[in-house]
DNA sequence: GCCAACGTTGGC
DNA sequence: GCCAACGTTGGC
């Protein structure tokens, strides 16, 4: 399974920079005690960066952020993927190596399982490597298309483990700033069920507007109305919660 | 370490 | 197809 394809766009575009003797680097890591780079050839201090430390005030801020996470509890996550094709100089970027992007898709596959790789937003991925856990519950959304909003739930099936695809010259999602020592990372997730009625993104959003005062919907803080760009994102308790009633059809929302 | 320029995202 | 928002790059 994959995330949203313009992300793999940009992978092939760095591809292309790569072959011309260009490529970068990779940036200052945000959780340098994890992810061990023996060579650091940017002269970067790492997570001081203007965007690393924006990114450590989401953390701060962010429901879903605690490492103490007591066991037996879950977290609640989105994850983007694209379930319409879309062409990128004449390629379908949507179905390739067996790849595909919609609820129903990773519905199809074996186990219902898929592995939700290319992810290469650093933001994104250290949610997948560092905070996501088996058992945790994942909303899938539907991103780019005609009607973009929350298409059904799926889980966490398996921790985060390194991005084999990015390794992989031949792959769309080839990454020439990974290899086995600074990998890329991804968990794999499982079905669970397609909600009855897509959760249309216009629907939270008029929510969000209608409800009486800025503080008083469960939706005020979401990432996915505060921060659309993030592929891979926390989900609060309150907000699972009031997506849960919404998909079984609660009229009173 | 700052920040302008650039490129991508993603709703509309 | 447009374009605002924002993440990343890279010169300084």
């Amino acid at each position: 399974m994959g995330p949203v394809t313009r992300s793999s766009s940009r992978v092939v575009a760095k591809v292309a920079k790569s072959k011309a003797g260009i490529d970068k680097p990779l940036k200052a890591n945000n959780n340098p005690g994890i992810e061990k780079r023996p060579k650091k050839t940017r002269k970067v201090k790492v997570g001081n960066s203007k965007n690393d430390q924006d990114v450590k005030k989401r953390l701060e801020s962010d429901p879903g952020a605690s490492t103490t996470k007591p066991s037996g509890s879950k977290s609640f996550w989105l994850m983007k993927a694209e379930p319409e094709s879309r062409i990128v100089k004449g390629k379908d970027v949507k179905f390739r190596q067996n790849i595909k992007y919609s609820i129903d898709d990773l519905a199809d596959m074996e186990n219902q399982t898929s592995p939700w790789d290319g992810v290469r937003n650093y933001e994104a991925r250290n949610i997948m490597r560092d905070r996501m856990k088996i058992g945790d519950e994942v909303l899938f959304y539907h991103s780019n298309c005609k009607q973009p909003g929350i298409a059904g739930l799926c889980e966490v099936v398996r921790d985060a483990y390194p991005d084999f695809t990015a390794f992989d010259k031949d792959h769309p999602y080839y990454d020439p700033k990974s290899d086995e020592k600074a990998p890329r990372w991804f968990v794999d997730v499982k079905f669970v069920r397609k909600f009855p009625q897509l959760i249309l993104l216009s629907r939270l959003k008029e929510h969000l507007k209608n409800s009486k005062s800025a503080d008083s919907s469960p939706l005020k803080n979401m990432a996915l109305l505060n921060r659309g760009r993030l592929s891979v994102q926390p989900v609060s308790k309150e907000e699972m919660e009031f997506i849960m009633k919404l998909s079984s059809g609660d009229a009173t929302l």
